[in-house]
RNA sequence: GGCGAAGUGGCCGAGUGGCUAGGCAGAGGUCUGCAAAACCUCGUACAGCGGUUCGAGUCCGCUCUUCGCCUCCA
């Protein structure tokens, strides 16, 4: 089997994994700002690192997975400009901001749980942590790397080499020349951004400082946050390509400008999600809010459709590409519910090399999409075995469960648990319907024994109509409800 | 203007220079009373033009087109 290889942003190659302490791999992810729902281009950054997350345990590391949230409002316009986001929510939602960021963190949380995706170990809050913050500006101000101007705390570019190096804008005076950073008064250079922001008289989130009352800039929690639960220099730092510049190359400058080290060893960056080949953003009003979604598609038919394409790929969003997904995604859970049912036989089926072909692909930077492929590859050998009269043998069928359970279960989360694949109707009534099935069922083979087929197809297309399915194979009928 | 990504069959979407990606949709077939499901077979896809090579979707150059970032953004 290959080793893990992940694409790194900051050398734009794959290189070979290695994490900095043996045995332990730590993760910080750029989450959300909580002033509103998840939309799917979240759900297609997280599941994405969802799945990273779970193949390097699947791996035998142990991984420490940090994700903020970024609960204290930005600005809505640039770095300088504009209304508090969250501030600005608050009034619209005629509340106060913490309870904006509160009512979005739990609906972020309810989404990402219904995608499946595995809470973060630590998920530290922007507000949480202004004295962590505080403390990484005093720093940088000691060291000379930011300075204070009217009560903002600015950080000083040109004092720290190599700004830019993430996103390959090093050339500070070119930025200038065609951008739409304008020169602000109190900055000593375009390029530097704000550490820390001094509070206007109408602004509610605000806390004390050395420098008077006022609020962090966004890029120093996650610098912060980062370092305190994970380390001066950390494995593994992912978020959305979009974020590269400015805010990445920002927490660079900050870390690596207040420890003299490293701070992450692999950048990882995931693509957007487009409608009608066009990015989905919030400024935007083309995207697409999750629980909404939900109403029409089963989270995991989400999920699947996000993993179908690498997460270094821009996804296109649209109701035929999710509804094949559901097609498939569907054929996938039939071969396992089948083998789940399938009587014990003396067939034999070699697992191992699509176990293998799957970890290959899942360690070549995470290639869900290949992964996948071999999925369905092995779902198609699987029912031709189950096809045959001589079925397949107790030893293969766990084989067989085993590989679908690890890797369409355990590691990418595409995969209904037992339970869920064997229930024909989960819940309430559950038992009585077994029993009025299994009557109506008997009826319709005493008709097709004595070949009253008018009478047998009549019960089958009353049941279609109540979204009841039937297959008639060599061991008896089966029916599912249909779900969609 | 600067930095970067990408153009693959009806649709989605992988692809390390030679060996089938895969899914959805479609066509034909096997099985079945008929269906459904499953399985088998089928599409001469790689934006265009040059070049390197025994051989290129895959490398190089040019052209065209699209997208992202340079402002908050997953």
């Amino acid at each position: 089997m290959s080793s893990l290889h992940i694409y790194n942003s900051l050398s734009r190659t794959k290189e070979p994994f290695e994490p900095l302490v043996p045995g332990m791999v730590s993760i910080y992810v750029c989450g959300p700002t909580v002033y509103g729902h998840a939309h799917l281009g979240h759900a297609k950054s997280y599941v994405s690192f969802d799945v990273v997350v779970r193949w390097i345990r699947k791996l035998g590391y142990r991984v420490k997975y940090v994700q903020n949230i970024t609960d204290v409002g930005h600005l809505t316009d640039d770095a300088d400009e504009g209304e508090d986001k969250i501030q600005k929510q608050a009034r619209l939602e005629k509340t106060d901001p913490m309870e904006i960021s509160q009512a979005y963190t739990r609906s972020y949380f309810e989404d990402m749980d219904r995608l499946g995706v595995l809470r973060p170990n630590i998920a530290p809050t922007a507000t949480g942590h202004i004295p962590e913050q505080i403390a990484l500006i005093a720093r940088l101000i000691e060291k000379g790397h930011a300075y204070e101007s009217n009560g903002n705390i600015y950080f000083s570019v040109d004092s720290f080499e190599g700004y830019g190096k993430l996103s390959g804008r090093t050339d500070q005076s070119a930025l200038q020349a065609g951008g739409r950073v304008e020169q602000r008064s109190d900055k000593r250079s375009p390029s530097d951004f704000a550490l820390w922001k001094k509070a206007d008289p109408g602004h509610l989130m605000k806390w004390m400082s050395p420098w008077g009352e006022g609020y962090p800039g966004w890029h120093v929690e996650c610098s912060a946050m980062s370092m305190k639960y994970l380390g001066e220099t950390i494995d593994i730092h992912g978020g959305g390509m979009e974020n590269k510049f400015p805010h990445h190359d920002c927490e660079i400058a900050q870390a690596e400008a207040a420890t003299g080290k490293p701070y992450v060893r692999f950048w990882m960056h995931n693509n957007m999600v487009t409608v009608d080949g066009v990015k989905m953003g919030k400024s935007l009003k083309n995207f697409v809010n999750l629980k909404d979604l939900f109403t029409a598609y089963d989270p995991l038919v989400i999920r699947f459709f996000i993993l179908q394409s690498h997460y270094r790929s821009q996804l296109d969003f649209s109701d035929t590409a999710i509804q094949a997904s559901r097609t498939g995604l569907s054929k996938l859970q039939e071969a396992c519910r089948r083998l789940l049912e399938a009587p014990a036989g003396t067939g034999r089926l070699d697992v191992a090399p699509f176990a293998a072909k799957t970890a290959d692909a899942l360690n070549d930077d995470f290639n869900t999409p290949v992964a996948i492929g071999v999925i369905f590859e092995f779902a198609k050998a699987l029912n031709s075995a189950l096809d045959r009269p001589e079925g397949l043998s107790a030893e293969s069928r766990n084989e067989a469960l085993g590989y679908l359970e690890t890797y369409a279960g355990e590691v990418l989360g595409i995969l209904k648990s037992r339970e869920e694949l064997l229930a024909n109707e989960a819940g309430e009534g559950g038992e009585t319907l077994e029993e009025v099935m299994s009557v109506l069922l008997e009826l319709r083979s005493q008709a097709r024994a004595r070949k009253d087929f008018a009478m047998s197809d009549t019960i089958r297309d009353l049941l279609i109509a109540k979204g009841i399915e039937l297959k008639d194979t060599k061991d008896g009928t089966a029916w599912s409800k249909k779900r969609d």
